[in-house]
DNA sequence: TGACGATAGATGCATCTGCATCTACATGAA
DNA sequence: TTCATGTAGATGCAGATGCATCTATCGTCA
C-alpha cells in the first residue's frame, strides 16, 4: 500500500473516534471499578493473565508481552500486587535473575469481583450498543489494527 | 437491550482489541512524536480545538468538555502552553472568573510540526491498513460506542 | 576458563496525574 | 443588600509514570 504522509478523511475520522471512544470507555470502567471500591484495570489485565496462566505463573516479561505496559511499570505494579498479597513472586530454578509470578487465592478472588464489575461495564457500554455481527465485525476491523494484525 | 451484568463473548472479544489496539496506536504516534522532539499528543489536542476556534478562542471549560480532560488536567496543561509560548490567556469581560485561551502564532506553527508527524502515524497506523470503506464502516461502528452516539 | 555483550528485573529522579480542596466571582432568593 | 449556593479555575499533596541507569545473571565465543 502506498506511503502516504496525509491521512485520508476516513482515516482521521476512524482515528478520530477510536481515541475518543477508547479513552471514554477507559474512564467509565475506571470510575466503575473505584465506585466498587476495586483496584484499577491495570490490576485486572495482570491477574487476569496470571489467572489464565494457572498454577505454573508467567515471568515478568511474559507479563509485559502479553500486556504492553512498559518493563518498569510491571516491575513496580508487581511489587504492588504482592504488598496486597494477590500474587507472589517464586525463585526460579533455571534462571537466577528471574522469577515467577503466581497469582494467590486472594488474588484470584479480587479478579472475580473485579469482574463482577467490569464484566458489567463492557455489557452496558458495548455489548448493549451493538448486536453480535457488529461486534464481530469491529473486532475483525481492530484486529487488521494490531501489530502484527489478527486475521479472523 | 436488556441489561446484562455477564457480556457476551463477542462484546468481550471487541472490548479486548479496542483495549489493545487503542493502547498501541497511541504508544506509537506517541514514540513518533518524541523521535522528533515533538510535544506530546495531548498537547496536539488542545492546540488542535485552539486552531479551529480561532481568533475567539475558547474557555478552558470548553476545551474539557471537547477534549475529556479532566479540570485539573487542562489547567496545568493551559500553564506549561503558556509557559511555551504556545497560546494566551485573556481575561473576559463579562466573566471575571473567567479567561479565553487563545493559541499564538508559535502555537500554530507548532502545530503544524506536530501535524507532519502525527498525520504520517495515522496515515501509516491506519489508513494504510484498512480501505476508506472499511475505516467508514468502523467509524460508525465507534460512532455508536459514544456517549451520547454519532449517528451517521 | 574468562571476558563480553545480552537479558531480567529494580530503582533514583523528575514529571505528571488524581483527589480533594481552595479562592474568586456569579447568580438568585429573601 | 445580603446570604447561600453554584461555577470557573488553581493548587497542595500523595501516588503513578517515564526515562535512564544499575545490578545480577546468562550465554557465547576466544
Amino acid at each position: 500500500m502506498t506511503e502516504k504522509a496525509t491521512p485520508s478523511p476516513e482515516a482521521i475520522t476512524a482515528w478520530a473516534r477510536l481515541m475518543r471512544v477508547s479513552r471514554q470507555l477507559v474512564e467509565n470502567a475506571e470510575d466503575a471499578l473505584k465506585a466498587g471500591s476495586l483496584p484499577p484495570l491495570a490490576w485486572y489485565d495482570v491477574l487476569h493473565e496470571l489467572a489464565e496462566a494457572g498454577e505454573g505463573g508467567l515471568r515478568p516479561f511474559q507479563l509485559i508481552e502479553r500486556t504492553l505496559f512498559a518493563q518498569y511499570n510491571i516491575s513496580r505494579l508487581l511489587a504492588r500486587l504482592e504488598a496486597d498479597g494477590l500474587v507472589e513472586k517464586l525463585k526460579v530454578a533455571d534462571d537466577g535473575r528471574g522469577q515467577t509470578i503466581r497469582v494467590t487465592a486472594k488474588g484470584r478472588e479480587t479478579r472475580r469481583r473485579m469482574w463482577a464489575v467490569y464484566g458489567r461495564s463492557i455489557a452496558e457500554l458495548v455489548g448493549a450498543k451493538l448486536s453480535a455481527d457488529e461486534l464481530k465485525m469491529m473486532s475483525a476491523l481492530l484486529g487488521r489494527l494490531r501489530d502484527p494484525p489478527v486475521l479472523d
